[in-house]
DNA sequence: TTGAAAGCGTTACCAT
DNA sequence: ATGGTAACGCTTTCAA
């Protein structure tokens, strides 16, 4: 049995394939009549329009791809899952679907992250993860590609991106470790965005800024693992026995940092610092006990948060700092 | 500048439409000529076929939608994150894109799983997770869709799945545990899948033909959740003093019954028992220590593993129980 | 080996 | 307020 079309819904109810179309994209100069008739139709026969004639026609997708890095199993990942699932949360609101990508080699070297596009399957890509080299970035400014970066930016690209706003972070997760009165702080992140190297200068001109000296905030660069943070963890403590406090560039670094220390049988207490709230919750490895560090409130500002956007209009020359809105999406 | 497209191909050429589609379509009868003149310029145009008019036209999408439960987050539980990797992993080898979906209450009451595949917006739906109920399937089993429920199955209907050999996993864990000595053994669980319902009877089945009496595997009812494992664990401990070890659902229940544990400051050990291996790691929580129990070799069979597939063929009057492979994948 | 033409199921414009 | 009809860009017979 053949399926159920625009055209035979528009046979069974007397009217054109217009009018159908028309009152399935609700458009209100329909007769409320000849609407209830369709609809009823539609109802009956458990029509449902063909996406791709639709897309053809319309020449819109309703498709967003969202890229991840070619990490293993990234998917299980909780750091891309919860960007994931509020891209999802978003995107399903507003009508879109949510289609999956992994950066790999075969994707970025085939030009699949432009293919996509290109070939109208996705109306926009969202590109989370690092692994992006200058060579990708040429064709999609050209192109004037919607194409938006993830928690990651170019400077001097008219590249379109959203990102936490990890200086504010930075700042916020310094005064509060300084408000415990620790006076030497380590800091392990990676280099691999520009974010991260932003979280880190900012992490460092804090530290310097609430009053000690940048010799006090050594810091380690590694690879965004536990092993990553295990190691620099390590590296840094057999260089500075002093240091009483560590920042990592993410949780699974501070993880690995933690394993170090409770192998080294260090007192050590870990935890997740929300930027959002200032908050800094301890649950991440050990249940909460409340001998350990008391968290004390932030010594003065009250944090602010946010994201920092960059957007380039399709057209456009320029990228704006503008965090009004990112583009693409009016 | 409008896009190119395969006529702008063809006219360059000076062959016809058909021709360029053959030749894009790897279609041998097309001279090694013409195929050559054809392919440089693509390749000069960056061409790239409208994926929609292509699947309009050869009425095929080939997209699989994975539908996931609606829990919170959900993309950031590393449970589905492996599983959606998989999937990625062989649908991307195949060819295949991966478009995501939730199964919240507008999803499943607007019948949006069925659209889904009605509109031939997907070629066919992964559903993982258990918040499934009768109503859905009527209409899948009737009208023969791709539909393929994952970790999860209904006995007596048409609906292919394909799982985790569950009763196999327990078995497996159960002859670990009592190779260990274990004469006294929890089992925490869900009970929303017919898989959890077979993990928990071939679990207790097992420890029964190792020996042990019936009641002395008490087990309690559960959310698969951290918080479920916590309760599940404190509610046996008050009632089964002399257990002497435990058995998650999952991982998410172990970790909560080990927090229970570790805030009653009972001495534990947590790890994960993989069906596959036949091997207990103790990575979960704590760093690997040598004093904990160590893992000894499994009594006598060796694990086996596998899955489990039903597989209902599009056309087909009854599930069969053939462990070839799934339907809808020829 | 290649070309012509008829779909595929919608949308969107222009009439009426 | 509704209908006719030309796109949309490709695949796929069927002829040549």
């Amino acid at each position: 049995m053949a399926r159920t079309t625009i055209k035979d819904i528009a046979q069974e109810c007397g009217v054109s394939l217009s009018t159908v179309s028309l009152v399935l994209n609700n458009n209100p100069r329909i007769s409320p009549a000849t609407r209830e008739k369709v609809l009823k139709a539609v109802e009956r026969h458990q029509y449902q329009p063909n996406a791709f004639a639709r897309s053809l026609a319309s020449r819109q997708s309703s498709i967003i791809s969202v890229v991840l890095p070619d990490l293993n199993h990234v998917f299980a990942d909780p750091y891309f899952g919860e960007i994931v699932s509020g891209i999802y949360d978003r995107a399903s609101e507003l009508g879109y679907k949510v289609m999956l990508d992994v950066a790999n080699h075969r994707f970025v070297s085939t030009g699949e992250y432009i293919n996509t596009l290109k070939s109208k399957r996705a109306d926009a890509t969202l590109f989370i993860g690092s692994s992006i080299y200058d060579t990708y970035l040429d064709q999609i400014e050209k192109e004037g590609l919607a194409f938006i970066l993830v928690n990651h930016y170019m400077p001097g690209r008219d590249i379109s991106y959203i990102a936490a706003d990890y200086k504010e972070t930075a700042r916020l997760a310094a005064e509060h470790l300084l408000g415990l009165g620790h006076r030497c702080i380590g800091f392990l992140s990676g280099t691999t965005t520009n974010t991260a190297l932003d979280l880190r200068a900012s992490f460092i001109d804090a530290c310097v800024a609430g009053g000690i000296k940048e010799t006090d905030v050594p810091w380690a660069d590694a690879w965004f693992t536990e092993q990553g943070g295990y190691e620099a963890a390590q590296w840094l403590i057999e260089r500075y026995p002093n240091m009483t406090a560590m920042m990592g560039g993410n949780d699974k670094m501070a993880i690995g940092a933690m394993r170090y220390l409770s192998q080294k049988k260090t007192a050590c207490a870990g935890g997740h610092f929300d930027y959002r709230s200032g908050r800094h919750s301890r649950s991440l490895l050990h249940p909460p006990r409340t001998d350990d560090h008391p968290a004390r409130p932030l010594p003065h500002r009250q944090p602010r948060g946010g994201l920092r956007v960059g957007a380039v209009q399709p057209g456009s020359e320029a990228a704006s700092e503008d965090p009004a809105r990112p583009a693409y999406r009016s």
